[in-house]
RNA sequence: GGCGGCAUAGCCAAGUGGCUAAGGCAACGGUCUGCAAAAUCGUCAUCCCCAGUUCGACUCUGGGUGCCGCCUCCA
């Protein structure tokens, strides 16, 4: 794995040989979770199932933020209880979470259930000289620590100089770096009593504290994403090592990298992003996951969208979004109508490619289900036989999905190519190498969390979301179908390319094969 | 301004000090098909620029250019 901690690719040491505690930043719980949200739980969770199968025995931790700033900020604006808030939210993350398919942490503690863990930790800090008290909040104090910098590779002195450029310093802190590990309560916050008084967690001492709590002071893998560095995760280890020790916490950090939204950062405050649910309402969940899969880790990852005219299909840049006419044939429209205009063609591509994997598993499926079992042992070699070994090779290359779904490619159109046609190749040889891809291919579903539906009910549910989100009527599909089918039978092309006309006016397509005839979206 | 990252074909995206630089999409040409579609086969890059190290660099070093992120809440 990369470790963020030293910049360099090592190989995973784990305390305990066998035994693996992650640790990761789980979300604040104040709104709907976008896709950025979405791949700092799959990231880590494709980490988790990848060591899992490599026989590690994981203990995976996640938290859940339910005291914070933007909490409060957002349940004033909307005349609820923090907490209620912060549980509505909490539900809606673990259902859209459980949607892209992440197992569920073995632990989720929530800060409102660690008070005592962090009062305890602020209190050691105190007696240590680390932290400071000032009128009910409580600080760390950075010049203190002398590994301060160390994760995010900033120095001290460069901090001070810059501090204050960009914000208000608060006069009271000893120096502008220092940060706070408790806040004193304002009239209607949730507080809780501490030797400083009522208050509330400041926001790094959380993750020091559940981590501790969960893992213990040492500990092997902590992840987020990569805004985090600075100034959570440098602020968590000096929590952490300030109490417990120098060589105590966490020892590799992964980061994953950030999602651009159409070239410009996601950003909520911008306003500009799809939501988890609302993408997971156009395209199938596992489209998404795959989609987040095909991009390494640590790579940034750009989301594109495209808007097009209404009128002509023409595709409109942001200015003409803005104003909502088109600067092709100067159509006027309303941001209403374009927000549904909205198209995702990288989500498009993921989505056709896992219909593609889908497919060929069905298929495989329904040979196995009729040809007859290999009779004779026989050996299967090739990019088949080949295609697991490499898979799990490039996944422990740290975590590079992208180029282990490149290896299924080879295996993909062998199986196809055998499938429809056994010429020249030997009964049992077929038999046995469709067999072992299929067999492969859970072994791959296990890791990825991916291909491991029923594949021809994964395909009709595809089918029938998008049928129901464009309004396709189905039984007449289905009637046309029928007497293309018959059509065809008495070789009447005319009537089945009329009848095939007909279809693609509907927006669907036919596949004529042998035994009949499927449709499919264009 | 400080720190970090990235720059590979029309687009997306892996990768390596030296064998044919994965894979996908698009495009083009075959096979299959009544014709199509699907599937399948084939074609399609010398790796931002300039120096240097090296027998040899796209891969290492230095410089340049461009893009992005963090430094303030953010996955």
């Amino acid at each position: 794995m990369h470790n963020t901690l030293t910049g360099n690719k090592e190989k995973l040491e784990t305390l305990e040989p066998g035994k693996c505690g992650i640790y990761c930043c789980g979300p604040t719980v104040y709104d709907y979770t976008h896709l950025g949200n979405a791949r700092a739980a799959v990231v880590p969770d494709l980490l988790v199932r990848f060591l899992r199968h490599q026989g590690y025995e994981v203990k995976y931790v996640r938290n859940v933020t339910d005291i914070d700033d933007k909490i409060i900020a957002r349940s004033a604006e909307q005349g609820v209880e923090p907490a209620e808030l912060a549980v509505r939210f909490t539900d809606a993350y673990h259902q859209d979470m459980s949607s892209l398919n992440t197992l569920d942490p073995d632990v989720e503690p929530r800060v409102s259930d660690t008070i005592d863990e962090i009062i305890d930790l602020v209190a050691t800090l105190m007696d240590k000289g680390l932290a400071y008290d000032v009128d009910g909040d409580v600080y760390f104090r950075v010049t203190k620590f002398k590994g301060y910098g160390k994760l995010s590779k900033r120095s001290v002195d460069e901090m001070l100089e810059a501090a204050g450029s960009r914000i208000d310093v608060d006069e009271r802190k000893e120096t502008p770096l220092d940060f706070a590990l408790w806040k004193a309560a304002k009239p209607g916050e949730p507080s809780w009593t501490s030797p400083w008084g009522e208050g509330r967690p400041g926001w790094h001492i959380e993750c020091s504290a559940m981590s501790a709590k969960h893992l213990g002071d040492n500990f092997d893998i902590h992840g987020g994403g990569r805004d985090l560095i600075f100034p959570h995760h440098e602020n968590e280890i000096a929590q952490s090592q300030g109490a417990h020790g120098e060589d105590t916490y966490a020892r590799t950090w992964v980061h994953n990298g950030f999602i651009n939204f159409a070239g410009e950062k996601m950003s909520k405050s911008l306003g500009n992003f799809f939501t988890t649910r609302e993408l997971t309402a156009i395209f199938p969940p596992e489209t998404l996951r795959y989609y987040l899969m095909t991009v390494h880790y640590r790579s940034g990852l750009n989301f594109d969208l495209e808007v097009t005219c209404p009128a002509c299909h023409a595709v409109m840049d942001k200015e003409q979004q803005e104003s909502a006419v088109c600067g092709s044939c100067g159509h006027e429209t309303t941001a209403e109508i374009l927000k549904k205009q909205v198209r995702f063609p990288s989500l498009e591509d993921a989505d056709d490619r896992l219909a593609y994997i889908y497919s060929t598993l069905a298929a495989a499926g329904r040979f196995l289900e009729t040809a007859k079992a290999s009779a004779s042992e026989v050996i299967v070699e090739g990019p088949v036989a080949e295609m697991l070994p490499a898979f799990v090779a490039h996944m422990a290359n740290d975590l590079n999905s992208s180029g282990a779904l490149g290896v299924l490619s080879k295996p993909l159109s062998e199986i196809n190519t055998l499938l429809a046609s056994g010429k020249g190749v030997n009964k049992d040889l077929r038999y046995a190498t469709i067999a072992y891809f299929v067999t492969s291919m859970k072994e791959v579903a296990e890791i990825l969390g991916c291909f491991g539906k029923d594949a021809s009910e994964w395909l009709v549910q595809r089918r029938d979301m998008k049928a129901g989100r464009v309004g396709l009527d189905v039984t007449r599909v289905d009637e046309l179908l029928v007497q293309r089918i018959s059509a065809r039978q008495e070789k009447d092309w005319t009537a089945a390319d009329r009848i095939r006309d007909e279809l693609a006016e509907l927006g669907v397509t036919v596949q004529d094969d042998p035994t009949g005839s499927v449709w499919a979206f264009l």
